[in-house]
DNA sequence: GTGGTCTAGACCACA
DNA sequence: GTGGTCTAGACCACG
């Protein structure tokens, strides 16, 4: 079963959270290729979700070449794809670490703090328990 | 000058980002009771955007008992707002962390790298960016 | 359809004539738990305003706990609203026949009139005029 | 000392509803012609406003002929205006008829309700103990 | 179809 | 100058 974490309060369209987490799973080789996702209704089901939001992450996906479908079958991961580019994965965590920096500014924390619980956070969830999102 | 960022692109509503971020710069004393806060149209030229939109961070503001407001006066930082305890940043820091860590992580990015994108971002972010765009 | 009707010249703001209006409708029974409000679009449509207006509405009803919204769904009325008691509706409707009283004897109109002046404009609003123009 | 009542929260601008207020003690002969009005700063004190929206108001009462001017001396009733025609007074009672009606609708309550309200409000207005506004 | 956000720009009340 | 309300109309997320 997937491990996908849907944030559905903090304005990131949902199905955008599952395109982006389901990118990186085939990017880093946990979903490989010609695996199959689950079925839309499943995944839907799984994290209480309307079916079409679901259906539109595929579809993007798919639009992406990430993913192909077989009609009657399912839907399948695509070989050969390389899902982001440098530049790509650089924005995607550029914004991240933008979020983390202005957080820290506001509250008051230097720089070097943060990077003193980044290392605490990395391993904590190398560790173990989290609160939060996935593992290994 | 209030040191304000949005992230345009993210996906969370601008009005919020507003919200969160004036409330972070209250809750830890960096505003103080009766300081006036920008006027409307003077933070919307200063972020580019609608004055609407500042009107709407502001009154989500008022309606949470953070600011209030004087006729034809100004908007102003309300007394006895309960500071954030530190257990409170840390938590808004470690999510916001564990965000970085878990992208970073997915795309295959080591730790140390993180912390070296983080220090650019930081540079950057001083420097008067303020987008997500990419820039050598 | 929803009853209700808007005075637009008398200087409360066109959102809180709705807010109030549809809290004394919920209130009272007559829009029971989990029934739909009006579409904002179709209630600006029924009612001639920007669509924006019945938005913010809406909004603060929801903020008020008295509706709730589910995206791409609809507005629906809130369970477990306190309603109004009969004390607090002779309050309200109190305040409204004092204003009336005072401004009719400041215009030197007795009671009388006054009254006869309520049935003709009640059967006017029943008619279906919803300003506050005259007509004969 | 002039018996001017405001409601700061309910919207109406606050000079409007001096200008009203003064409009309708000088219909009622409740101020002469001729006779003083308080003075700006005095008013303003009184009813906690800031002084420029008293004279705004006396602005008003003056471009509409009801006062006049002696400069270094005061603010004086005009003789022989009528502040009203039959048709603004009919609209300014149909304004305040209309509101009743709407709550009352709103509330439930049918016409001949509202107008055994109104003659009970009237005897106690009349009568003397009221949580409201003047009597004469 | 639903609600949500944002922009652009109007006019008003108030200090 | 301040904030408050409203309109007009755009695009997005979701069912």
């Amino acid at each position: 079963m997937l491990l996908l974490t849907l944030n559905q309060g903090d304005g990131v369209p949902l199905y955008l959270q599952l395109v982006s987490q389901i990118k990186a799973l085939i990017a880093t080789g946990r979903l490989i290729p010609d695996e199959e996702l689950p079925a839309v209704r499943v995944l839907a089901l799984q994290l209480v979700l309307n079916p079409n939001t679901v259906v539109r992450a595929y579809r993007e996906l798919e639009m992406a070449g990430l993913v192909y479908k077989r009609r009657g079958a399912g839907t399948y991961v695509s070989a050969g794809v390389t899902p982001y580019t440098n530049d790509e994965c650089r924005k995607l965590l550029a914004q991240r670490a933008d979020a983390l920096l202005v957080e820290g500014r506001n509250l008051g924390y230097p720089v070097e703090h943060l990077i003193v619980l980044l290392r605490e956070r990395s391993a904590m969830l190398k560790g173990g328990a989290s609160d939060d999102k996935e593992r290994d």
